[in-house]
RNA sequence: GGCUUCAUAGCUCAGUUGGUAGAGCAGAGGACUGAAAAUCCUCGUGUCAGUGGUUCGAUUCCACUUGAAGCCA
């Protein structure tokens, strides 16, 4: 049997990913699933750049604003949430395309990673970051070393979540980091993930990245912000989202406001780069020119479709 | 107009007792399996303002020119 085909749509952050995939959503009769770690926040609207009602133009968007950013969320939850959303729009004899920016979550998608239904331990972590503080990260390196000497050659002696991750992957689970990865890869995937990305010059896109800043704070993100501070007591995963942590150090004034904007968009410049890098590994993907223009690029993804 | 100081990487500045130079920031490339808008790694050749002089050799010393800042008129 022929597997369904699912569009993916990916691209740096202000790429217009969103512009694009609404019109060819209404070309091909699609629902939207959306791809991004930040847009499943409630009220967390313009920061994120959710897309707006009359952006949407009546398409079905799924995973957006749909958590409480007091919770907190993963790729493995996210995982489950975006197949039960291709799976509902398949059925509904429409054709999902997946949009967003967060390599992680898409790779989960396109490679179906499986992941254990195990929680996080919350006091694990508490304990291990404890152990950071007295005992220093290079012990905690070592100790991951002895469980894992094959995933710690990937992993920098200072990159701590990665470290601390072997270890807690090993007490949740019983085993390694590697042995983990290994059987997560084990199962066929489901669809015929057709993935595209777009971009535009370097100069260009960090054009457009600038201006966008601006809009946030013509739109009010400043109050954004501080409703959600009032809102919500606490953000395990939500705060760091570009744009919200810096108008938090504005509010308790470390940075002036000019500092906070040139701040947000020099990291906002700094991850679009990394998610390029992210896009370029995977060899199969169909890169678009933004400046080619949403109809024209349409064409040569419906095209592209018929061919593969 | 006179005097003083400065002119070195995209920016801010070190430095070379004369043997063509190096930090921070910016930027670029990369990694990435339960925090991922996170986390982490690697990468520094540039007419040392211009012209001429001294010298085996000048970015460094000298003169002039240009530009900037300050002081005095």
């Amino acid at each position: 049997m022929q597997k369904n085909k699912v569009i993916v749509i990916c691209g740096p952050t202000a790429s217009g990913k969103t512009a694009l995939s609404i019109e060819l959503a209404k070309k091909i009769n699609g629902e939207i699933v959306s791809c991004d770690s930040m847009q499943i926040y409630e009220d967390m609207n313009i920061g994120a750049a959710k897309p707006t009602l009359e952006e949407m133009q009546g398409i079905k968007h799924y995973l957006i604003g749909y958590v409480s950013p007091e919770k907190r969320y993963s790729v493995a939850d996210y995982k489950k949430d975006a197949k039960k959303a291709i799976k509902e729009i398949i059925e509904k004899g429409k054709n999902p395309i997946v949009v967003g920016g967060t390599g992680l979550y898409i790779d989960s998608l396109i490679y179906e990673i499986e992941y254990q239904d195990i929680k996080l331990d919350e006091e694990y972590r508490k304990k291990l970051e404890e152990e950071v503080q007295e005992k220093g990260l290079e012990t905690l390196y070592e100790k991951a070393k002895q469980i894992d000497a094959k995933a710690i050659e990937k992993i920098s002696p200072t990159d701590k979540k990665r470290i601390l991750r072997v270890l807690e992957i090993y007490h949740a689970t019983g085993k390694t980091k590697t042995e983990q990865e290994i059987e997560s890869r084990k199962k066929e995937v489901e669809y015929d993930y057709k993935v595209f990305a777009l971009n535009w010059d370097r100069e260009k896109l960090y054009e457009r990245i600038n201006k966008r800043v601006d809009i946030m704070f013509e739109q009010g993100l400043i109050q954004e912000v501080k409703k959600i501070l009032n809102k919500y007591s606490k953000f395990p995963t939500a705060m760091q989202g570009l744009g919200y942590k810096e108008v938090v150090d504005y509010l308790n004034g470390i940075y002036t406001k000019e500092e906070m904007i040139e701040k947000i968009k020099m990291e906002t410049r700094r991850y679009a780069k990394r998610q390029l890098t992210w896009f370029r590994k995977n060899k199969q993907t169909i890169w678009l020119n933004a400046e080619d223009g949403i109809q024209r690029n349409i064409e040569i993804i419906i095209r592209s479709l018929g061919t593969c």
